[in-house]
DNA sequence: GATGATAACAGTAATGATTCCTATTTTTAG
DNA sequence: CTAAAAATAGGAATCATTACTGTTATCATC
């Protein structure tokens, strides 16, 4: 039956719990390597999808052309600085109200929303 | 210097603002070559990403894979069907409070927000 | 209206993230 | 231990998008 024990994938999994910056699948592939030289970028995808439909890892697409991925998958919002690209976790509520909101004028069924801010951070705030 | 005329651009922009299903850049493609038969892909690109640096349309990055093109540039919400993926504009109002929430606890400097909501649409949710 | 500079074009090759394919290796139930 | 099934490595393929190149269209100036 499915999902076989793999050593591959347990190590992108808590290479990413490690992690608190939403690596992109080629820099987990780059960090994995240390620990498996010749795992292959098509392994650290197929088990990035896995993971994250077994929604043990959260897919962040930011909209820079590829996904990121997430070790916490408590619910929360994303900051992505618009000048470094970083991406960062906010601390704030849940803004679940916003489907009923969205929900008011729609005949269709709205399960949920994707939301993230940009802006500049911390860092990039001071060079302007 | 700057921005000569061009026909295929005009052709362009004119398809986008008869539709109100946020075409991606391949259905844009399809259809002006129905006017311009050998246009190139490569111009209805080159075209889509200048006309939405000079703001004249959004570009909607919905998380399945394509750019989709939007010629109402009045800001607003967009609901994404998630069994048949039909983008489908919402009526309601502008959620700029929530980039208060969102900056409350954050050290950067938050200029906006993305969001989406999915579920399914109606036709869609009749199957069910 | 002709001329020349340059923006825009068509056609095609290249890119980059991601997915697919296949023969081989690991895992695991019996 | 053995055999079925899942997972792997390595590489080829895909798909949206971007870049390159020689030709054509636009447009300000003559």
């Amino acid at each position: 039956m499915a999902l076989k024990y793999s050593r591959q994938r347990e190590a992108i999994k808590s290479f990413l719990m490690t992690r608190k910056d939403h690596p992109s699948a080629d820099v987990v592939y780059d960090n994995v390597r240390k620990e498996f030289p010749n795992i292959s970028l098509g392994t650290v995808y197929r088990n990035l999808t896995l993971l994250s439909d077994m929604g043990e890892l959260l897919r962040l697409r930011v909209g820079d052309g590829m996904d990121h991925f997430d070790a916490d998958t408590s619910p929360h919002y994303h900051f992505i600085c618009q000048h470094c690209g970083k991406v960062i976790d906010l601390d704030m509520d849940s803004l679940e109200s916003i489907d009923a909101i969205a929900g008011a004028n729609f005949s269709g069924q709205i399960k949920g929303h994707v939301a993230y801010f940009y802006g500049y951070c911390e860092d990039c705030t001071q060079l302007f």
